[in-house]
RNA sequence: CGGGCCGUAGUAUACCGGUAGUACGUCUGCUUUGGGAGCAGAUAGACCGAGUUCGAUUCUCGGCGGCCCGACCA
């Protein structure tokens, strides 16, 4: 698109308000608006990332047969006392509501509980097992602290997967297939290498959860890694005795602050037994679901990302994220022939398919590159009086700043 | 929820018990045009309420809002 018609606009200085990196850049470049204090906006720049973001995890999904729905946001306050996490004295997280007609509601802060009672509709024999759900859904939660810019918020996207299996043995199939899927989907998203996965505190059914933790001063856990293993271990349970069953030694182990980026579970029956989700297993016999809940927050992810790949002139989105793969810097000023030269490139990279951010302003170079810097899309394209007397293009990697000359031809190879 | 700090143009900041200045931005014009240009002119501001006072943006109290540390984060 032409960035002249974009209608946001850069900023040099971040608001005083914001102290995350994050923010202060998600701001300064035009992506994010805040709205209150853990929630933002997303502007048109910031929704193709997050839409890019989304598509990611999407694709990586149905790779393992997960099917996409989307659930309300209202929730029955019903299902939640069954499983007895309504009251405020059990999750404290809550927004709730009232209803005109009578009754109370609240936001959904996540979804086990409704999506637990619609599958029993759904759910009858051990021959509709397994099925995989998932959505994009906003999810509530009525933080004390919003912190961290948009990487803890009080309403926030989710992505969030629901597994129902006929036993152990086929959860934890799955469950394997899950952890490389979002393994995946950190490496598509440019943090693979500083990703790892983190066994955190599990719950009833099971000895751990497994986190997804990405290495960021920005961090709000600790963990021990284990480079070699490419495993790490979450404070809230290092202990020795742990450090044995993982098959993990202290001595390899190294600290680290981190962001936690994604979180599966094995939920075991803690939500199907209490909802009644049973299946008729070949005997006969009546058994409760097995389930795991397996969760990603793509906008803290794109929080992640723009933590850990900036630099000190702006953002770094990598390939599969950026909004745009190009950005074409046209320095024509009042030239109309290198005007002529930058409108065709635009049209040709376009009618190619390849996504262009068209700097088509009329501003001085310096306030050009120092945007293009701070938006931080993978390559940019130049076009000036240089490339008007070689014939050659200015292509600068953001990430290295390495600098090519190239001819039109080439580039489009 | 415990503790701390803070609310002044769109943004960042100053000063002041006597109605506010600077920079950036924005708008006009001219000059400029490869790393946030120059000149001239213009635009725009005290979170809300109460109290003290001749007079409050300034002091006091309350509310609302923001940030940070801790706690919390299925």
């Amino acid at each position: 698109m032409r960035q002249s018609q974009l209608f946001t606009r850069t900023r040099r200085e971040a608001p005083k308000d914001e102290e995350a990196k994050n923010a202060q850049l998600l701001i300064r470049a035009g992506f994010v608006h805040k709205e209150l204090a853990g929630v933002y906006t997303y502007l048109p720049l910031g929704l193709k990332t997050l839409t890019n973001i989304n598509r990611i995890i999407r694709e990586e999904m149905n790779a393992i047969g997960g099917q996409e729905i989307v659930m309300t946001a209202l929730q029955d306050k019903q299902v939640w006392e069954k499983t007895d996490r309504w009251d405020d004295a059990k999750v404290d997280n809550w927004f709730k509501t009232e209803f005109k007609s009578g009754g109370e509601t609240g936001l959904g802060i996540t979804h086990e509980e409704p999506i637990t009672r619609m599958m029993s509709e759904h759910i009858a024999s051990y021959r509709d097992l397994p099925v995989y759900a998932y959505q994009f859904q906003t999810k509530f939660r009525n933080e004390l602290r919003a912190k961290s810019g948009i990487m803890r918020g009080k309403e926030f996207l989710m992505k969030d997967l629901y597994s129902f299996s006929k036993d152990e043995e086929e959860h934890q199939a799955f469950f394997a297939k899950a952890r490389e899927a979002y393994l995946k989907v950190f490496q598509r998203c440019g943090i693979g290498a500083e990703t790892y996965v983190t066994f955190a505190s599990g719950g009833i059914f099971s000895a751990f959860s497994e986190e997804f933790q990405t290495l960021s001063d920005a961090g709000e856990d600790t963990i021990y890694v284990d480079e070699e293993k490419r495993l790490a271990v979450n404070k809230e349970v290092m202990t020795d005795e742990n450090l044995a069953t993982l098959g993990l030694s202290r001595e390899k182990l190294v600290e680290k602050k981190a962001i936690e980026a994604g979180n599966i579970f094995s939920l075991g029956t803690r939500f199907s037994e209490p909802l009644g989700l049973t299946f008729m297993d070949e005997k006969g016999e009546n058994k409760p679901v097995v389930m795991g809940s397996y969760g990603i927050g793509p906008t803290r992810l794109m929080g992640i990302i723009a933590e850990a790949l900036s630099d000190e002139k702006g953002l770094v989105w990598p390939e599969e994220v950026a909004p745009f793969t190009y950005h074409l810097v046209s320095l024509a000023g009042s030239d109309g022939d290198l005007q002529k030269i930058a409108d065709e490139l635009y049209a040709d990279l376009v009618s190619e398919g390849k996504t262009v951010l068209y700097d088509d302003r009329d501003a001085r170079a310096g306030e050009k590159f120092a945007d293009a810097d701070l938006i931080g899309l993978p390559h940019r394209i130049v076009v000036g009086k240089e490339a008007l007397a070689s014939g050659k293009l200015e292509v600068v990697n953001r990430r290295t700043g390495e600098v090519s000359m190239v001819l039109k031809e080439e580039l489009f190879k």
